[in-house]
DNA sequence: CGACAGCTTGATCGATCTCAAGCACGGTGG
DNA sequence: CCACCGTGCTTGAGATCGATCAAGCTGTCG
């Protein structure tokens, strides 16, 4: 069977991903994944996607892309798990947000990125020029419809964040973070461990705190039987409705 | 004259705004501000939105629409300015931003706002009903082309809005808000006075801060000469490059 | 086994919040 | 006209939360 499928690409194991060698992901799947309102088009959309992408394959720690530079592609993850950073002169670092396979970037902005896209995990994407990818979804698809429900997700997200870093202390942060993980793991299905791709340097980034107040939240919820976490990179919540108290949304 | 044009309402006076008795602010001017590129469609889409607007004057801190409010209306700000605030349950305020003439909000939401909109100073604005109002758009213009572009700019507003908020201190913070508000005066042409509509509550609501610390800041920027505040609602600034600096982009 | 990176924990420091007081201004009523 | 009051702003003093500095712990990799 070649027809597409709706299917999202299999949940990926962030850390120590193993990437299938030789046989790339199917990139076109993940675009399609997100414009799955383009119905009865996919299969020929795909295909055209297929003529335009380049897939780049990366590990931890690998720059994708920086707030410097010219906003010329746009990115499609297919796998893994990449960080959007703000760096400020002096070194300062904001993380603006984490992307996760099927996320795109690049849609919305300006003349150039306003962040760096750092991996966290090793991983996959694809890469469209920014010209080409738009004429062909604008001609297959009722694209801005669509894409505007997305940067507005993004929006939404980027105004949680807002509300946590402007008036939440640093238990309610990190309680935040940990249900948002959460819940888009529900999205795909019942789960029992959060699995934390990121390092707590990363997490204290997000979060505008620092690791180690990051550390001592996370033991303090451990010790507060709210959580349970065998590793540092896995988390299971014992207590949701205490978590989400903590967390006063 | 009855032909729309495409000038901006005239800058309004935030604090103590005097409206025309009677004759009500042209709305849907404002809206063919932002929807300029309408064209040659203009004159018909005013006439149509007339006749579907309300037009609504409000004093300040009158609650113009809640966070649990069900968001079926669009609103166009005509006149005054207008703060959009979160507010957790116990009552901590975080202000996502101010609106001012001519911006929209409740074009990028979902099911309900996320905020309350609340008058600043007096003003004027118009409200639509979503439904006819996107149909209308929709059926005249090249609308979500446009409408992406708009939630693009609110989006890269709200990041920039989470780097202040992430990695800033308290200096930084009140410095980058004079900048901002500078930078949009600046649009308007020449000035030579930033006017501050808000209260320091609402400042400090906005920057994560308390009231006292703003004030405080205010005082240092002050006698450092980077700024002159004949009183508390209007600042010149007196030096720009030093202003900068302290923000730190 | 040693070196290193990432995480945790402890002790101290400091920026910002909180609490409290005083000031400036505008509106109101005697 | 002026005393009074309320609101918003500023300033000061002390408390507090989270940052910073420093050390130790753990697991991985060569």
């Amino acid at each position: 069977m070649t027809s597409l499928t709706f299917n999202r690409i299999p949940k990926c194991h962030f850390r120590g991903i193993s990437l299938p060698d030789g046989e790339p992901l199917q990139c076109p799947q993940c675009i399609a994944n997100k414009l799955n309102y383009c119905g009865a088009m996919d299969l020929e959309l795909g295909t055209r996607l297929q003529a335009i992408v380049t897939r780049i394959r990366f590990e931890r720690g690998r720059t994708l892309f920086t707030q410097e530079d010219s906003a010329d592609y746009v990115f499609a993850l297919a796998a893994g798990v990449v960080s959007c950073s703000h760096y400020m002169a002096d070194g300062r670092r904001q993380i603006m947000g984490f992307l996760f396979p099927g996320d795109y970037v690049g849609m919305a902005t300006g003349e150039r990125y306003s962040y760096s896209g750092e991996a966290v995990t090793a991983g996959e994407m694809c890469r469209f020029s920014r010209g080409p990818f738009n004429k062909l979804l604008m001609k297959f698809c009722d694209f801005e419809k669509h894409f505007f429900q997305e940067v507005s997700n993004e929006l939404a997200e980027a105004q949680k964040h807002v509300l946590i870093l402007g008036r939440k202390d640093a238990m309610e942060r990190v309680a935040s973070f940990l249900l948002m993980l959460d819940e888009r793991e529900n999205r795909y299905g019942a789960h029992d461990n959060i699995e934390l791709p990121m390092m707590r340097a990363e997490i204290a980034d997000y979060l505008g705190l620092a690791i180690e107040t990051v550390s001592r939240m996370f033991t303090k919820l451990r010790n507060r039987r709210i959580i349970a976490a065998p590793d540092a990179h896995l988390v299971r919540i014992l207590d949701p409705g205490g978590l989400r108290a903590i967390a006063s949304e």
